[in-house]
DNA sequence: CCTACAATGGACTGCGTAGTCCATTCTGAT
DNA sequence: ATCAGAATGGACTACGCAGTCCATTGTAGG
């Protein structure tokens, strides 16, 4: 027993994360207390700082981290192979389902607030998040120019950063309004522009 | 002096909220505390209370008005006559120097998640905000119809939903990762994108 | 002036919460 | 069976912060 964490130990860890986060998720990581996250999860404050020596925050950038990782594994596999319109729509559709289904509920939106400008951990993650989202999309436009659905002067990392800021701001919308209006007519507007290139007389 | 409020009051309820407003800024709504803006503004407690009876909260949702009506103002007289090619182009050059200035600060975007989920009044405020934004873009649409710009069958309300979509993702963005890169992506490919439909095959 | 009430200052209270500490129980290797 | 160290429980401490309260000072109207 060297290694620091025994199976129950990791199973107890993995239960406060998963525990943890919702959580935050239901009261915001502005209200979340160590209390909460104790009766959720039926531990103690000893196993909380057990396995989070360095006490809250440590707990909010592990969760932050759970958290992300959540967000591209809930668009897979569609946003691995954007290779044709078809799939597009798919991942569109995935999309706009997890995020109406999260409603107003913004883990690492809250989390981010929380922690984000001062810990410099949790806006890493963040960053990171994003960079392979981002990825992704930007390969998913070189796919379609490879598969000759879209001309290939169209800058695919442009692109990218343009729908991934259109996603960002539609979920951000529909935090604040718990309307997905814009996030669809973001997304639908967005994967329209691109397709007219196709036929664009530029 | 029935009035409630002397002139000397007004005043000093007005320093209380915009120095509310910069301390806000710059520690987060999660982190700021009562102290801090005594220290700020130059005021007691009892100043506070007296001109907030409800505390914090009521503070805070002043505090969110005041940074509400400023977003919109900052963007005048821009976003009033969104006529032509050029007026979009100044805009949108506002728009960026404007987020670029504020840097990682989200006035609005702390308040939100500190009390926006549990309090209806700042979430009234910001979905008045957006619908005002909203109706502004959707105006300049049509604008742009009306001198035969572009298409009369561009959905103006669409556009403008996408594009206002565009602009809170490029926003926060910006937050998280410092970088204006989205915000300039978004919105110069949804004016292109606007643009484009004057010469579409479609 | 004088008076009523607004404006101000600041000490004080109460509470919720993060974090500490140690006693006890469990677990696996030898 | 034994023992080191992990796992757990929970009482206890320290403290920051919102909110209360009242004494004092300023001010406009009569």
């Amino acid at each position: 027993m060297r290694g620091e964490l025994t199976a129950k130990g990791r199973a107890t860890r993995q239960r406060i994360v998963e525990g943890a986060a919702a959580v935050l998720r239901e009261r915001g990581a502005a209200l979340a207390t160590l209390d909460d996250i104790m009766a959720r999860t039926g531990t103690s404050k000893g196993q909380l700082f057990h396995y989070f020596p360095a006490g809250k925050d440590e707990l909010l950038v592990a969760v932050a981290q759970f958290e992300a990782d959540q967000v591209l594994e809930d668009q897979q596999p569609h946003l691995g192979c954007l290779d044709s319109w078809e799939a597009w729509q798919q991942w569109r559709d995935v999309v706009i389902e997890r995020y109406e289904a999260q409603g107003d509920e913004c883990p690492l939106g809250s989390l981010f607030f929380q922690i984000g400008r001062s810990t410099p951990g949790t806006r890493a993650i963040v960053i990171e998040l994003l960079r392979q989202w981002q990825e992704s999309l930007a390969a998913g436009v070189r796919a379609l120019q490879a598969a000759g659905l879209i001309p290939a002067d169209v800058d695919a990392d442009i692109r990218a950063a343009a729908l991934l800021a259109a996603i960002q701001g539609g979920v951000s919308i529909l935090l604040s309004t718990g309307r997905s209006t814009h996030l669809r007519a973001a997304l639908d507007q967005g994967i329209a522009d691109l397709r007219a290139t196709s036929h664009a007389a530029v």
